[in-house]
DNA sequence: GCAAAAGTGTTCTGTCTACACCCATGT
DNA sequence: ACATGGGTGTAGACAGAACACTTTTGC
């Protein structure tokens, strides 16, 4: 089927997960060439023989978005022979978490962001790689308060409750979710309130710890932390 | 400091994991040319264009040990420019469980086990391949009994415990061991006894349920379950 | 005063930890 | 009879789940 000496490709594809308008999202970008020309895909490229695999995949979503101050996490590599029916190409997937406040938004017709619980059709095997990123996100919340990640710097409890909800797929009780919120190593409570029309204004919480307890992760900050 | 128009090539390596003379251990391969001539490596090799990764690992590890009933599973990709000296190679790396008594041995000088708490120098960046391996094994391990991939097919509860034991690197509590272990499901209770010298034979047990529950397990049977 | 969201505790249940003695066997 | 490992239960601590009402604000 291949020629054996016919060598391989490479790639970094970097699926971009955000909350924006109360629904979670995803990155994703407009094919302009065959095959599935047409098609939502997620953002990718060639790795440079220069960069290791997290620079790859930081430079391909700086590309996209401009953010340089995200949870960064190498996720799995798909290399099926057939999982593309131009060339063979092997890619490493990574998935991002990024407030939607950092971007700087490329979005236009042909970069846009999806619900993730409501995709369209997607270039070759891009489903199963956002289905595993989000598979792989509920195992880090389970862990650790990776959600803050896409959250902006000061956010109330409900606000990071229903970050929680959107990435599990399910309500949560509010009184033990915030129990178990409040024990977060990291979560430091600001002396300011949220202003609200016509409701109770609630407190604000920040996150001060960057050491997620998560292995592998790759985390890049240039912003100052408090 | 490279070529950019230059290609990339991708390997896979495979860390393969037994329970032997009461030690846990991974198999190694003395290289045969440079750079590292005479360390101990990992085994590795290319990925053939019509096979996918898992295929690659799956043909590694049979060259080496000749099993084809094993827990395998994708590691990470290990992709650093600095990573090899002498070429720009990206690896997918695995790790493979496996029983010593379904190993068809090609111990010999130059492929051999090691104890994996006292390695030996290793080529490039093996040590880290590893201790990432003997990490994931133990997430694993929290989660579904995978140790008795490394047992025989009939077993004792303490063979068991030992097998946690040495992964874990700790010594844990019988009782509370063979309260969880009793708990495990596919775990079954043979009539059968252990048959020692001096001492009373323990009760053997057995694993029915191949559903290890780790995502992305990639698990190959060609054994008939009772 | 009402709509809308913020905030707050207790009980129950299951799981993990620590811990010490008797049993069955071969010699 | 003794050495060797096999086998057993209970109490305390802790974490997760269920569950309903009062408070603060803007209008």
């Amino acid at each position: 089927m291949f020629n054996e000496t016919k060598t391989h490709e490479i790639t970094v594809d970097v699926v971009i997960i955000t909350i924006k308008d109360d629904a979670l999202k995803v990155l994703l970008v407009k094919r302009t060439n065959e095959p599935f020309k047409g098609r939502w895909a997620i953002p990718g490229g060639f790795i440079r023989l220069s960069e290791n695999l997290d620079e790859a995949a930081l430079r391909v979503l700086k590309e996209k978005t401009n953010v340089d101050n995200i949870y960064l996490e190498q996720l799995y590599t798909f290399g099926d022979p057939l999982r593309r029916t131009d060339a063979r190409v092997i890619t490493c997937a990574y998935f991002a978490l990024i407030r939607e406040e950092d971007v700087d938004v490329f979005d236009s017709e042909d970069v846009t962001w999806h619900e993730i619980y409501n995709l369209p059709p997607l270039a070759f095997d891009h489903k199963e790689i956002i289905e595993y990123s989000l598979k792989r996100t509920r195992e880090r919340l389970e862990m650790c308060p990776v959600a803050y990640q896409l959250l902006n710097e000061k956010f109330t409890l409900t606000e990071m409750q229903r970050a929680y909800e959107l990435i599990m797929n399910k309500v949560l009780d509010k009184r033990n979710f915030r129990k178990k919120a409040l024990a977060s190593k990291g979560l430091r409570e600001l002396s300011e309130y949220s202003k609200a029309k016509s409701k109770r204004p609630a407190k604000l919480y920040t996150f001060d710890e960057i050491s997620l307890n998560s292995k592998r992760a790759h985390f890049i900050s240039n912003k100052k932390k408090v």
